[in-house]
DNA sequence: TTGAAAAAAGCACGGCCGTTCTTTTATAAT
DNA sequence: ATTATAAAAGAACGGCCGTGCTTTTTTCAA
């Protein structure tokens, strides 16, 4: 329960100016009675990473590998994607993975490494799904996987950026649409 | 003289990160004498994102618009702008705009609206280059420009994020390859 | 119902924060 | 050389931080 709120403010706030006064104060905890469930500050950022984790796996990744290989399966992924990082509920508000991201490119340690670690994860999976929709058959094996998982990737990130930061409202839009338009070029000269 | 090492340092970590204590002893200063500069830290923090903003005219847009339109503009302007996301000398570690749009996406004030006006400014100029080398009939006039910029943007994004974050070796290469995939089909069915 | 174990609270600590005031030092014009 | 002006320093403030201690309350099995 703790860790539910802690990763709500999280993605709002960020991992470091996330404070445990704070969190203490707005779950109307001692701030002692909630430091004792961790160790240490560090341990909160990593623990929220993980929970973080566990929610994207099963609300953006789970649902995707049901879907047939292919086309369907990389649609489905992006859309999930696409409305993981613009979610604005109670639950997150936006990709708690960002914020954090830049706060920790430059500092080594746990949290860091947990937080690469997730993301290394989530491109993986963004680019097997490319490989697998080659081996079935479904996108141009010619092109490059990796390249691709680059590609997609900052749709999402720009798409963030754009819709978070600048409020653009046809930020998704223009997101999909250039997501079509890769999907195109994949599958381009492909029969089946 | 303390903007440019206040630059340097809020592009590692972050605007609100830096503080004003840590400024001073880096710079071997007393804290209200460093302080005596400024109105307030959101004070400092705008003349910092002002300071990046002349950088970032300078060093990425200025010489992109000495190119002629179409192709070059282009490339140059891409090719700048990553040059600027990876760059890690004693002025500047990465794209300082970044770390701040993350932690002032959901924080109202002149500091996030300093910032925006920055990024809407970045991306017309984008999107302007894309629409001036369409009316010079060296790019598809069909292409949506500010799809094409988002795209684009897309591609300088995820190039830092695998860049800084990953410290994936290859994604310059990457970022790269993807733009020049992009520029073929800009330039797809033109003959100029 | 008692008692071990866990959770929460209370309290205090040193430390850094942004900011304000006052005093000293340096700069530069008369 | 004197003086107005600006820059830096010094000291203090209230406030929040993360974290350790000790004490109280709650939980729950024996």
């Amino acid at each position: 329960m703790i860790l539910e709120h802690a990763v709500a403010r999280a993605s709002e706030l960020g991992l470091e100016a996330l404070s445990i006064g704070q969190l203490a104060r707005e779950l109307e905890l001692s701030k002692s009675g909630l430091f004792g469930h961790f160790d240490s500050k560090a341990d909160l950022q990593v623990q929220i990473l993980d929970k973080v984790t566990e929610q994207f796996t099963r609300t953006v990744i789970k649902p995707a590998l049901q879907e047939p290989r292919g086309v369907p399966r990389l649609r489905r992924l992006f859309e999930n994607w696409l409305h993981w990082a613009a979610s604005k509920d109670s639950q997150r508000k936006g990709c708690p993975y960002m914020a954090a991201a830049m706060e920790l490119d430059d500092k080594p340690g746990p949290v860091r490494d947990t937080l690469v670690q997730a993301q290394r994860q989530h491109i993986y999976v963004l680019e097997r799904t490319l490989q697998l929709g080659q081996e079935a058959g479904a996108f141009d094996p010619q092109y490059d996987a990796a390249a691709g998982a680059q590609e997609m990737y900052g749709f999402i990130l720009s798409f963030h950026f754009y819709k978070r930061l600048m409020q653009d409202p046809q930020a998704e839009t223009r997101a999909k649409q250039n997501f079509e338009r890769f999907l195109q070029r994949l599958t381009q000269g492909v029969t089946s």
